[in-house]
DNA sequence: CAGCAATGTCAGGTCTTCTTGACATTGTCA
DNA sequence: TGACAATGTCAAGAAGACCTGACATTGCTG
């Protein structure tokens, strides 16, 4: 799964951490995301894409659409 | 996480096991996320939304929206 | 009534997601 | 140079998502 975390958050001008504390998960969840190491939940991409301001699908993609 | 899965497979005339094999998951799976018991990965929730032709989001609420 | 489809549920097991705590590396800056 | 922020990574464990196989209930229909 694939997704544009880190862009969107190089946008912004956030850490790894704060973004962790915007999204109430720890470091090293945000961490294993933006580096392909595992999926969020369904819960936590609807927290991302909340923060976002942005559909869940314009932030990952599973490479089958 | 509440769903409209229920509504969407009740509009094709869907069993769960139909919906299941459509989904590639086990008829079980499709019951727990109908019955509320747990929330499909980000992967299914995707092919969910696929089959259905809608957004994640007009899917699923976590209530937050 | 008997048979069947659909649904809901349970148990036991596996893999994934997420946690805390720790440590190494890199780049920046006083 | 030393201190610090940011990132990446590891380990061990908790909790959630999924599996197979099984069984009970309900409603329909021959």
């Amino acid at each position: 799964m694939n997704n544009r975390l880190k862009v969107l958050r190089a946008e912004r001008n956030w850490s790894q951490a704060e973004l962790a504390e915007r999204l109430d998960v720890s470091r090293q969840a945000v961490n294993a995301i933006e580096t392909g190491k595992h999926d969020p939940s369904l819960p936590l991409a609807f927290r991302i894409a909340r923060l976002f301001a942005l559909p869940i699908e314009e932030i990952f993609d599973d490479g089958n659409g």
